[in-house]
DNA sequence: CGTCTTTGGTTGTATATACAACTATATACA
DNA sequence: TGTATATAGTTGTATATACAACCAAAGACG
């Protein structure tokens, strides 16, 4: 009756992995403990504990002594380029966060935006563009192209008050994304807005993120080459 | 007489990483089986188990049933800005590779290069210039001060034969790295070096690195920018 | 000489058990 | 009411055991 096709430990895992991939079990849910996954699956403690400990260690859950285990937030396994909030960054420094919102509109998607988003030519996309200011200083021009499929409401938010990236992790949490990072001189506009001086070059990020169903959106983001940096700590083993 | 400060198993965790940490076990070296450790720590095999799984799951080691253990190559955690060769890099992409030695010289650190590689002031460290090229093209010019500690004969390399990260590597093995990306107007000499228009911005690469007993080198990579790109892929879990 | 089989060593899976360490809640007491 | 204590539930550590799966090398056989 047992099938030999995966050993027990491993259906409890796949377990687990199925419930957090379809959203029954959300972040910092409470997993069944080790007791409970013994007469579920009826196996020993050891054989459930394993499943949890494996989890674990690959950072999709979390445990605590005497608390018990629990789905971990998403995140990065790459340190470099970390998905960040650039709100929460600048008021991290202790700096004053704001924004302006330049354009916000739905329009056909450009031949090179189809092709990132794997949607047929010209089809509709939404289009956003947002300058990010440190202070009163502008320190990123934030220009998406998003798949409507994925947020059919993106016109109707209000990125004053909560940024596109967290409205989208909500609606189509971010599962893989790619990263191009150049030095580049801005457009006039681009310039203008990012209050920088003539000739001066800018850092552009050009990010491609997926949720699990598919490409979620297209992100240029443009910094003034002398007022920002990426940082990055790679660890050997 | 059993410490009660750490499981046992985290003895034999620690007792295998300093092996390896102090080269004693170099990469594909096989370390000693579950049996073995059971009898060399008096503990149960499934608690020598635990410290090789464990280390197994972190990277650090390889196993293979029936055959056993073995010290995994290093590698970075991280997936962006890998540490790799240029030549291999622009081999790798079909072309041919060269490059030229510009500089190359013993001289009083500046004061920033010495506060970065941890010496004192005025401290006498090696320098050099290198600019590598894709089909003749300029693709890079790496700027690099190097504690002689851990070279003393780096004045003496062949670099059009060997790159200096080579001989780096050989000689004091990197165990971790920062990176600090920009977007730079480049100075005259280096713009004329990279064949560069003028006005045109650089992508600028400051990477700090260190073997296990202090900051080896201080490097700055300059590329076209618009011959060059940084990619990266983020997996999340 | 070549091929098949055996054997010993290794890791993989799984169970049963015991106790320690920790957390939150419920209970008893002042 | 507030504080201390007991309790139930959870994860952490550790042992002893059994068998399966796999690999390499030695041995048996043609």
């Amino acid at each position: 009756m047992t099938r030999h096709l995966l050993p027990r430990y491993q259906q409890i895992k796949h377990f687990i992995l199925d419930k957090i991939e379809r959203g029954d079990w959300p972040e910092c849910c409470k997993v069944p403990s080790e007791n409970a996954l013994c007469q579920q699956f009826s196996v020993s403690r050891m054989t459930a504990r394993k499943a949890l400990q494996e989890l674990t260690a690959s950072g999709v859950l979390m445990r605590q002594q005497g608390l018990g285990t629990f789905v971990a937030p998403l995140r990065p396994q790459s340190s470099m380029l970390t998905i960040r909030n650039i709100a929460d960054e600048i008021r991290e420094r202790g700096n004053g966060y704001r924004n302006r919102l330049v354009s916000l509109s739905e329009l056909p998607a450009p031949q090179a935006v189809a092709i990132s988003l794997e949607l047929p030519e010209s089809a509709s996309v939404f289009h956003s563009i947002i300058v990010h200011y440190e202070n009163d200083l502008p320190l990123q021009w934030e220009e998406r192209h998003v798949n409507p499929r994925f947020a059919p409401d993106y016109l109707q938010q209000d990125f004053a008050h909560q940024p596109p990236n967290v409205y989208l992790n909500q609606v189509a949490a971010m599962t893989a994304a790619t990263h191009m990072v150049e030095a580049i001189l801005p457009s006039q506009t681009v310039a203008t807005a990012l209050a920088m001086a003539h000739g001066a070059p800018c850092l552009k990020i050009t990010r491609r993120s997926w949720c699990r169903h598919g490409v979620v959106s297209l992100t240029r983001l443009l910094h003034p080459g002398n007022r920002y940096r990426l940082g990055d700590h790679l660890q050997f083993t």
